[in-house]
DNA sequence: GATAGCATTGAATACGCATGCAATGATCGC
DNA sequence: GCGATCATTGCATGCGTATTCAATGCTATC
């Protein structure tokens, strides 16, 4: 019989010596639920509590099947929506016994290796952000029983089920206000062209527009690529270009562009806003709701889309075979702040979304 | 002999049977430089493409003892200087072929029960950013061979090696800037009063003044606790006390704390930046650089600091004996931008610390 | 007082992979 | 052509825990 050679750290078996119980018995004291004595409970405790003991979730994950881990891939954190989103999960999945592992990938690329390589860690579901999917890891994902949730994204036809806002309907809520506002010519300011996202807001936007007896020719497009620097480049573009009249209106995909393109508009060109120019955005993050830049926008309800999500991935229930293509879109809310002018009849600051 | 019960996801025996070799060849196959024939391996590869198996790294590191697992503690994320740092560490680790855990604590709070949660996933090493930590822990994490480092962050007389900027050096350099620029009187707003890091930044920026003859009374200290709305309430708690006159200039002990004062001085107050009220912060966040804030600063080499906290984990060399206790301050740079006027005489616009 | 039922416990095993060791076959040098 | 060396390979085992199964002692019931 060999000596056992001394390790650094304590195991279950090693606690079991020094409470003079099985090893079984220390499993069981540190999984609620299972039956042990209280007192025999105790004894265990304090062993461990004497050997700085802590169970090893690596090993326990290999015969549970369950490492309590989260794959979070992140596509961009330049936008501060995501930067909320990754909190609001952390939180809330630690609350719950969880872990976030993080996967970051280039904004919009392809995230299969980063899948493969959370695949690698047993983790226990993905949700994914600003990034796409193809729908061969889809596949796999399900063949495995792994959940994947796709976080402000939503790719028609897939088997991954995705939480996202009513983006259309959000469009339309700015269209709206834009025409209430008494703007006549239009610009918009897309994403990543890659993501339905911004597609279905610029989509929701235009044909509100056009309800309205908008022509096209009013209506400008101009791409900002979904960051602050990209718009900065866009809106230089948009306001060089002196053959057309300057729009009354910029709806910018998302808060972090609409706050480059006034920053541009401010500073480089001297615009008032929203006197010269209006301006929106979209998601309401907390930097557009400072005075410097008192955004009007639709805010993306982040706690209820969060919770959403951690609802579709099941955690509590992890044998309920997985659902496929969840698409449940949750309506916005219109955010009037001080760059669209407020049309005088009305002092309503806000209003709910029509379902599109 | 029970007949196996087929499970979701193929095994290295899986791979193993259909690619007719043994076990350790499917495992050898992925590990690289074992000693393994060429073809043979693209026989298992291939088995392996078939089944879309992939490695268990769990019970990988059930015998490697390794996880490739970087536990990341945060504190703060509503602090982009943070953001920016976890995703340099995301980037940078995943190049190295490890991923991050990501473990929330409220800002500033005791980061035990973190560190605890850590430790049993049996995370490689941790890194802690923004919040605190027992020397109980500490000497748990030494025992156990875990090298944890702090970001930004120095506990004078710990154990824990950390990495930061060197605060006091900098601290000295906005009291220098002031000073160039004709500032009699002087604010400072500081951040969160457990960390050394706002203290340092603050003893270096007194320190500075009295060299040159401001007397105490010219000096008005305000608690902004590191977050942009708490710097909101300070900086209306210093201007409401009219009983002093206004400080020519108001150093914020980080950027962010730096953009709530300036937007509570402009849009409350009315106040010009820099013609009534000069004003500078710390770290150098990309949102101070846009126009809209254009902020005289102190640059925190964020890239050196991350690669030094890296080299500290010594990834590659995991046997090694943990240093304890390493604390090489990095040299910060001014940024010298619109929120403090340039003095005529000096076009330099950038100059590097000099060392406390 | 006897027995069924229950709570508690320990022994043994499986989880999926890495690795030490021995065995095999091939290559090389003389 | 023969022994030695080397590259490959498979077998067997260990990593630390959860869990099944059987054994134990105890309580409650009639």
């Amino acid at each position: 019989m060999p000596t056992r050679i001394r390790r650094s750290r304590a195991t279950s078996f090693d606690v079991a010596a020094l409470a003079g119980v099985s090893q079984s018995a220390v499993s069981r004291a540190f999984t609620p639920g299972s039956s042990i004595a209280e007192d025999t409970r105790e004894r265990v405790l304090d062993a461990a509590r004497k050997l700085n003991y802590v169970p090893n979730s690596i090993a326990s994950s290999l015969t549970t099947k369950r490492t309590n881990i989260i794959a979070l891939i992140l596509g961009n954190l330049a936008n501060p929506f995501y930067v909320q989103a990754l909190h609001e999960f952390s939180v809330r999945l630690q609350a719950r016994g969880r872990q976030v592992l993080i996967f970051t990938v280039d904004p919009g690329a392809e995230s299969d290796d980063a899948i493969m390589r959370a695949l690698q860690y047993q983790i226990d579901g993905i949700i994914l952000t600003s990034a796409q999917i193809s729908t061969r890891m889809t596949a796999i994902c399900h063949e495995r029983g792994i959940p994947i949730v796709l976080f402000n994204r939503y790719i028609p036809g897939s088997d991954a089920s995705g939480v996202r806002c009513d983006n259309v309907a959000g469009g339309r809520l700015i269209g709206e206000t834009f025409l209430a506002a008494g703007a006549r010519t239009f610009a918009m300011m897309t994403g990543d062209p890659r993501g339905t996202t911004s597609q279905d807001r610029v989509r929701g936007f235009v044909e509100r527009l056009l309800e309205d007896g908008v022509k096209r020719n009013q209506i400008v497009e101009v791409a900002g690529g979904s960051t602050y620097d990209g718009a900065v480049e866009a809106t230089r573009a948009l306001l060089a270009a002196q053959s057309k009249r300057r729009p009354d209106a910029l709806f910018a995909v998302n808060d972090i562009m609409a706050m480059g393109a006034m920053d541009t508009m401010r500073f480089e060109y001297g615009l008032r806003i929203p006197d010269d120019l209006m301006v929106a955005g979209f998601d309401d993050i907390p930097e557009g709701r400072r005075p410097a830049y008192n955004l009007t926008t639709v805010r993306q309800p982040i706690d209820r889309m969060v919770e959403e999500t951690l609802s579709i991935l099941h955690l509590d229930d992890p044998h309920r075979p997985i659902e496929r293509g969840i698409d449940r879109p949750i309506q916005g809310e219109l955010i009037w702040r001080g760059t669209v002018p407020q049309p005088a009849r009305t002092k309503k600051s806000t209003r709910r979304a029509s379902s599109a």
